[in-house]
DNA sequence: AATGAATGAGCGTTCATTCAT
DNA sequence: TATGAATGAACGCTCATTCAT
């Protein structure tokens, strides 16, 4: 009988640990030896779960696009009007601005290190991350407009952008009551968007 | 006799020069040894003009930056309405959606340093860069308004962004489209926000 | 209680079936993990049943000269005259173009570690194996003279080895026809030279 | 001004200089690093005359099969007979035997490291190499006949190949003279074929 | 001012072998 | 007997930077 491990379950377990690794050097900046050491494993054994480190950071993205939406969902629901729902979006984001960061930048990173021709493989991936993130926005939202969710989610990802690109004039929460206002006094004339897929 | 030469005239050339380069691969992927090649001189001209990889890049941003606000002000401006304004925004968007991601891209691999000492040099670079921005977002939209601006500079930002993360369902023209209606319908209902600073 | 496995039987199954995996890929381009997968074992177990991959590789060379030999002979057999031999030998070189250089291959790979301490255990396994091939020869021919026995067996490893090298232009067929010519003008005129060693 | 270097002629020694590492090693199972070491030279600087280690052995491979073809027909010239001849071959053959073993197993080697993709792009250097074997081959005998000339290359080859492989049997001057023998036999009964290309 | 040869640490990755289970 | 997780030195190769000329 082998060594009593369960493989898929300590993958899972390297791979949330690998986060914080990514988070702090980036993709291109972290080298495997690294991330092995950062895992108390040796290189060998990293590839004996990932085969390389695209993939090993793609299998991240899957599992962390998949528990943020779960985590988000959870913090943010059971608000009933918009402007408290945007408060609440406010509030996460405050709370989670260093996570966020870490995650865009870690992400971005990854697809400026890759050549056009790799990139193409990970964009399954990648498309099954952005669908989750629209989904949830429009169950947040309470709404099925793929392209108000497009909007929000856009505005959310260009205000972490913002503070990533060390602006520090820039006020979550300000933001997100604009936003809340704006959402407001468009759907208040355009009350057919909503339930519109 | 040295060769007749202008340095400073020279470096600014060098610098223009080397913006397509690093547009079309990227700051990371792009070697000191392929800039070099593509403005016809060698290495080591190329650090007789920059100490580094870096500075030579610090120096790019500030040149670019300044021109890309100029350009972008010169091709938006002229327009009446914010409808219209949102129009020529999302045809400037779509025209430019290369280059754009590959800005993005460059301006986020450049963040990666935030530990390293060189931060300081590059922030400011940055926070001047930024607050070009901010003040022809202001200018095109014909407002004052601080938050207002960053929401819509974090807009575009965004959704940018989207498109750099492989989001092909996003569509430039739409969402700028939906801005304007979302901006229009606040608007009309804040009337005394217009310059307001 | 174990199971109940015949050790050497089962030794010489694997052996058997490792050829195949050895001459798809070559001894220096095949792993060991690839040969243990191949094989339907895990590695453990290949190392339990041979000490090296250099040993498994001898105890291969062993079975499959024996193997190859009797295999040559009787597809070679039952020819009466030089030239229906020669024919007969062109078309086993053509049938076994592939085999016959991946064993070359293989072979001369296996002499690189003529420096290392290993080359006593090899080089006796090769030089029982070499006299097989010249025995072989000899009986093919119906004659017992050594050198001309070499001299064919030297001509068909010379004529793979181009092959192997990549010269297209060699016809297997048309070098064996006028390998019998020549041995046909050569032995007429030196008839003693039959039967003798 | 750069550093006086004349790169090619640089580049030529390096690759004279090379040939002794990869024989004493094989392509295979020599390094990069050591190459560098047996050259003085850093690894770095290899990689500045070469740009892979396929790419030098292919260089090596170009020139070696050069001058060897300019060395052999200067020392095997100027015989008449084929006698002669193949007395001068056997003669060559002992002197040069390690070397020529070295440049069989070089070779081979490198063919077997290869897999069929990257040994499709060398294929051009080795086809060239055979040819100008070939053509020295038909200069040599005085003949212009390919399939002699590829007959008697693939028993020097295959001669060769089995001293590589540890026949001490097999005796050079002895092979040489029975080919003598056979070319004389099968020529005299077939004038015709001598200038047939 | 200008060149390009030279460096070498470090990259992602491999793989024969070991050994706890 | 059998497993497969684990190792780590070593591979080919890269590239920002230096410096003799």
């Amino acid at each position: 009988m082998p060594k009593i491990v369960n493989h898929e379950q300590y993958r899972k377990e390297l791979i949330s640990k690998c986060f914080d690794l990514f988070a702090q050097k980036g993709y291109g900046a972290i080298t495997m030896r690294q991330i092995a050491q950062g895992l108390g494993v040796s290189t060998g054994t990293l590839y004996h779960y990932f085969p390389s480190k695209q993939a090993l950071f793609e299998q991240l993205v899957e599992e962390i696009s998949e528990q943020d939406v779960i985590t988000a969902l959870s913090e943010l629901g059971g608000r009933e009007t918009l402007t408290e729902k945007m408060t609440a979006l406010g509030n996460y984001l405050i709370k989670n601005e260093d996570y966020l960061i870490k995650w865009t930048y870690v992400w971005v990173d990854f697809c400026q290190n890759q050549d056009s021709k790799t990139l193409l493989n990970s964009s399954r991936v990648f498309k099954r991350a952005n669908q989750r993130y629209q989904q949830a926005t429009c169950e947040f939202l309470g709404i099925e407009n793929r392209v108000l969710a497009s909007f929000v989610l856009s505005f959310v990802n260009g205000v972490i952008l913002e503070k990533l690109w060390g602006d520090e004039t820039i006020d979550f929460m300000e933001q997100c009551q604009l936003l809340g206002e704006m959402l407001n006094a468009y759907l208040a004339k355009n009350l057919h968007i909503i339930n519109f897929r």
